[in-house]
DNA sequence: TTAAACTTTCAAAATATTTTGAAAGCTTCG
DNA sequence: CGAAGCTTTCAAAATATTTTGAAAGTTTAA
C-alpha cells in the first residue's frame, strides 16, 4: 500500500470509529488528518484535504480544541491560524477520558444520586427493582468515576514534565 | 419524587447516555425499562409503555438480545414471547465491553496492523509522522484489547457460578 | 479610516438515522 | 386445512444530525 492511500484509509477508519462512539465523523477525520501531519495546518488546507466547507472546518476545529485534542498555533508575522494535534496516543486517550467523564459520567451520576434517593414501598416489586437497579448502576458509575479520577490525577505529573521542558 | 416520575427519568437518562455513546436511544430506553421492571414484558407492553411501534420494538429487542443484554422467555402454555433484562450492573458492563471489543476494537486493530506495515521513505516527514502515529495508536489499542480480554476472561468464572446455580 | 485577510455564525439544504405500520411469514390449535 | 395469534420485514415517512456557504464580524496593517 502506498502512503497516500494509507493516509486516506487511516482518516476513514478513524472517522468510522469516532462515529461508532458518538463522535462526529468529520471531527474524528480532522483529528486523524492532524495526527498524521507533521506540521500544523491552516483551516484552508484542512478544508481542501478533506473536501469540507469552511463553516464545518471551523466548528470542528473549535470542538477539537474544546476537547483538548488540538491546539491553535500562531506563526510569527502571519495572520492565519494553524492547527496542530498532540500525537501522543496516551495523552489523547487521557484527554478523551477526562472530557467524557466531565461531560457524561458526572451528569449521569448526579441523576442517579437523585433517583437512588426516591423513597417508596418496600413491598412493591416495581419499587424494589427500580431502587436496586438504580443504586447498583450508581455504585458502578461511581467506581468508574473514582478509577478514572485516580488514573487521570496520577498522570498529571505530565504537567510537571511540560513545565520542565520549558527550561531545557 | 414519585416512583412513576422517577422511572420515567431513568428511562430518559439512560436513553440520552446511550445516544451519547453511539447506542440508539430507543434501544437504551427499552433496556432501561426492562432493567427497572421485575417481570419479563411482552412486546405489546413495551410498545405501550414507551409509545413505540411494533416494528421498532421488535428490532430493538432483537438488537438487545444480540448484545447479550436481554433474553427471551417463553412461558408455559403461552405463545407470546417475554423479554427480560439481566439486572446485574457488572454483567451489563462486561457484556457491553465484550461486544464493543468484538465489533469495534478488533476491526480497528486489524486495519492498524495493515497500516503499520506500510513501508515508506524514512526521510519523509509525512511518512514518519504517519507511521509513528499509527503504530503508536496500534500499540495502545492492543494494550486495551489485552486488558479487556484479561478482565473478561477472569470474570468468566461467572460461567461456573451459573452452572452451579442449576444444581441448587 | 479603510481595506484586506481571516474567522465566526447560522438558517437553510443535504444527509443519515430512526421509526412507522401494513403486509407477509410463521406456528399452533381446533 | 383454515384461521387466530404472534413475529418479522422493509419501503416509505418522520426525525435528527451534519454540512454548507454567504454574510457578518473581527483583527491587523497601511
Amino acid at each position: 500500500m502506498e502512503l497516500t492511500e494509507a493516509r486516506q484509509k487511516f482518516i476513514e477508519a478513524w472517522g468510522k470509529l469516532g462515529s461508532e462512539w458518538g463522535i462526529n465523523r468529520t471531527m474524528a477525520q480532522v483529528h486523524a488528518l492532524l495526527l498524521i501531519t507533521p506540521e500544523a495546518l491552516t483551516t484552508e488546507e484542512i478544508m481542501e484535504q478533506l473536501s469540507i466547507s469552511r463553516g464545518n472546518a471551523n466548528m470542528t476545529l473549535r470542538d477539537l480544541i474544546s476537547w483538548g485534542l488540538v491546539e491553535k498555533q500562531l506563526k510569527q508575522g502571519e495572520r492565519k491560524e494553524y492547527f496542530y494535534a498532540d500525537k501522543d496516543s496516551w495523552n489523547i486517550a487521557r484527554q478523551v477520558a477526562k472530557e467524557r467523564r466531565k461531560r457524561e459520567l458526572d451528569p449521569i451520576i448526579k441523576i442517579l444520586d437523585e433517583l437512588s434517593a426516591v423513597k417508596g414501598n418496600e413491598k412493591d416489586a416495581d419499587y424494589k427493582t427500580f431502587h436496586k437497579s438504580v443504586t447498583d448502576i450508581n455504585k458502578l458509575a461511581k467506581n468508574v468515576d473514582k478509577t478514572l479520577e485516580t488514573m487521570l490525577k496520577a498522570d498529571e505529573s505530565w504537567f510537571w514534565k511540560s513545565i520542565l521542558k520549558v527550561f531545557k
